[in-house]
DNA sequence: CTGTTAGCGCTTTCAT
DNA sequence: ATGAAAGCGCTAACAG
């Protein structure tokens, strides 16, 4: 009941080991010129009052670093990048640093304060999915040493380590195949183009409907939906239009499943056949894609090892003595693959 | 390029502005009795050097905390377990806080690591989802003023705050829906009987089949499976048994998603008939559910409203004053609900 | 209104 | 093999 409601100091600890706290730090800190009987009753002592150090007080001495990378991220409740964090996450312990994470739901105001919140709390580095285009605070936390590595999307002018996916060519292949499958008439469901990934998935989409030759119809693109429900009032008005496409490239996750969810109801309607409804091709994988109703490929590619590939980056500067080496640009490749 | 490589400290920005460290300090923290014309000089000292407030040197000074929430779950790329800790994530930024996260892969040993280390950062509370079943760690944490909330289990003999899904009331009664849909062969597939929610849901599907008279049969009952993987192959040898299940009671969305994959590649061979297959009841909800070839209703609960709430008992704890105050034990509720 | 002093928990450096 | 002093960045408490 009446523990002490209090963390132990180093100091406590000595005295209850009856010895001095420079002699419990270097019993802490592998027992070096410490006499094996002296570490015993240290580490009892450490043991029955629960001590662990003060790694915030640890942090502050010269030469010395948190031990923190910061993670901000657009959307935690993706499972897209809740996988990517996964494999940050796995990475960064492994040189036994722990993560910080922030939500910046796709506001660049939130982001900037975040990255902030992070450079107080004295982060060893940053990975960021930017929300951002522009990147004052990013390019501050790099001109004070604290390496920021971008993840999935790049921004214009700043000299960051980044790691993207292979979006134009993923796109571009997907969209092909589609032609090649002999579809013509193509819509597009896409997140705004003033998104990295936006942007560049589109260009592959419309570099392989021009090489083709096939047109693209502008009613049949659209390219604002952020969410899942946005997805789906897109997808509605797409299966509306005069012509309906006979394909439908969405350009991530949100969007597949958004359109997934409008054909799915549609069908329970009864009136209308599988038939009717248009191919589908994603970029992103997700689960349960095979209990399409209609056929679908998707872009394939693992955001456990965007995570992973992003924190080695980071760490790769941080410990592998090179920090000031120029920024390297990483492009992972994507597979398409027929999943129904 | 040849910026300074280096943190700027309240001394650099003094001296920049031509004050005491003192005077940047009270202009940060509102800047009371500090002249206007003063501020500026500092403030915009500030702006040049990009300062940050050290917030570990903050936070070693008496009676000051680090503001941050350590948070260990068992999966962090289970889309359930992702939305949790982003509601937890809103919670805690509503208070300035932010979040320390880790993943301890359903494993005692890593998550008693994981917490030792938080305790180190000197986290403000905890917010686990227990892996493990004994509790030293998490008693430790309690005993030296460090707040504990556990979510979604339990655990035996730890006095803590808790927030737990109503699961014996929740499968008992999508069970007993099942009993009453005319099934009296009804499978179960679930994870661990040694994990809470595992033994709970378990206990209400066992109450509704005793309460209804209908038999549990051993064979159909299968209740180690961790991952979608092992989740599949429990459902194969489930749909494989002499006289197999009319209903498959899903323990949760892992076996539930496993089944549906099972079925669904089943189906694809195209030798039997959807009908053929069972019906299911999933404990949690997941995307594109719908899809599903067969009916399936879900035991439905809000991941991120757990979050939610066990962000509100610690802040709760931390700011509301009481302190040692009784644990609270919450319990949500849950609804049952045809998808399709 | 502004500055000086002291000390938070820890460990490097310098004695002993 | 051990301890004392000093200082990391910051800000209460105390001058002025």
């Amino acid at each position: 009941m009446s523990e002490r409601a209090h963390r132990p100091t180093v100091k406590e600890v000595a005295q209850r080991a009856g010895v001095s706290p420079m002699t419990v730090s270097r019993t802490l800190s592998g027992g070096v010129n410490v006499k094996p009987e002296v570490q015993q009753r240290v580490l009892a002592a450490v043991a029955e009052l629960g001590y662990h150090r003060n790694e915030n007080a640890r942090s502050i001495r010269p030469g010395h670093s948190s031990g923190l990378i910061g993670v901000a991220i657009t959307n935690i409740a993706n499972p897209y990048y809740s996988t990517f964090a996964l494999g940050v996450e796995e990475e960064a312990a492994l040189t036994g640093r722990r993560i910080l994470l922030g939500n910046t739901s796709e506001d660049a105001a939130r982001e900037a304060e975040l990255v902030g919140d992070f450079l107080g709390r004295r982060v060893d580095g940053l990975i960021v999915v930017p929300a951002s285009t522009t990147s004052t605070h990013l390019a501050h936390s790099q001109n004070q040493g604290v390496p920021v590595v971008l993840a999935s999307r790049r921004i214009d002018g700043l000299a960051a380590d980044s790691v993207v996916l292979a979006d134009e060519d993923g796109a571009f292949r997907g969209t092909t195949a589609l032609i090649d499958g002999g579809h013509t008439r193509i819509g597009y469901l896409g997140n705004a183009l003033s998104i990295f990934t936006g942007e560049r998935r589109h260009a592959g989409f419309v570099r392989a409907m021009e090489t083709r030759g096939v047109r693209v119809d502008p009613h049949l693109v659209a390219t604002n939906q952020q969410t899942v429900e946005q997805a789906r009032d897109a997808t509605r008005a797409l299966l509306r239009a005069k012509n309906p496409p006979t394909a439908i490239f969405c350009a991530n996750n949100r969007n597949a499943i958004g359109a997934l969810k409008e054909i799915s109801t549609q069908l329970a309607t009864g009136l209308r056949a599988p038939a009717d409804f248009p191919e589908l091709l994603s970029f992103d994988d997700f689960e349960l894609a095979e209990l399409s109703p209609v056929p679908i490929s998707v872009i394939d590619h693992d955001p456990r090892e965007l995570g992973r590939t992003a924190a080695r980056l980071l760490l790769d500067r941080l410990d592998g003595g090179d920090r000031e080496a120029p920024a390297r640009e990483v492009e992972l490749p994507v597979s398409l693959r027929g999943v129904r």
